[in-house]
DNA sequence: GGCTTGCATCCGGATGAGCGGATATGCGGA
DNA sequence: TCCGCATATCCGCTCATCCGGATGCAAGCC
């Protein structure tokens, strides 16, 4: 295998993937492709503790996949790069064709 | 928040992100965006025990990332859907960037 | 049928990740 | 300066995941 391949991968995994791997940290990016948020807002669109929101929002902004702004006694986070969104999206696209194969796969079997 | 993106976030996650939580199954994708590969192969391009690869593979496989067909006595595994790699690209492309934002930050520092 | 080869699964152990209540910190208003 | 609000971090806990050697299983050869 491709050293330079398996840094890079190792990177992407421990930068970014990690990140994804989990449902609340991809609904925070997707609340966050709306438009900036402060934590008490992504709070209650997610209907979590306020301490959970907080620790995934530090694991994305540790990746530098969002970023914060202070604006008195709120953080407003948003976005870093779009394209984080953009690439979720083709895995939904990806996820619809699978299961629609597997929904045409069971009427096959009926 | 939109109780259908919740469930498909949620499906996203488990039938997706959560295979790409691992940078040896990332590796393996990308071995097999070069073309089919048996399990063999695989576990001297990973240089890893057979017994990890082929449970890598598994969850790979559950999730009909990739798909398996077996000649003979060997079985060979292959990409189900090229979009999954272009998109750990666009990924790539992502980390870049931050990258050489935190680099160019770094140099401005000293 | 016995053997080899290639792959899948089982198992116990170690590590890591998520959780959420409690508490600390930072900021603005009175 | 003291208070209150918004957010961040700490803590103990539970659960999930990964690991890799050992073992099971299917397919082809003799």
């Amino acid at each position: 295998m491709d050293e330079r391949l398996e840094r890079e991968v190792n990177l992407l995994h421990a930068n970014i993937c990690q990140a994804l791997a989990d449902p609340k940290r991809i609904l925070i990016l997707y609340a966050l492709a709306d438009g900036p948020r402060s934590v008490g807002e992504l709070t209650d669109t997610l209907n979590v503790p306020q301490s959970t929101v907080s620790r995934h929002l530090k694991v994305l902004r540790e990746r530098q996949l969002v970023s914060a702004a202070r604006y008195g006694v709120a953080v407003h986070y948003s976005l870093t790069d779009r394209r984080v969104v953009e690439a979720l999206d083709t895995l939904r696209a990806v996820l619809f064709g699978t299961l629609a194969q597997r929904a045409e796969l069971a009427r096959g079997l009926s």
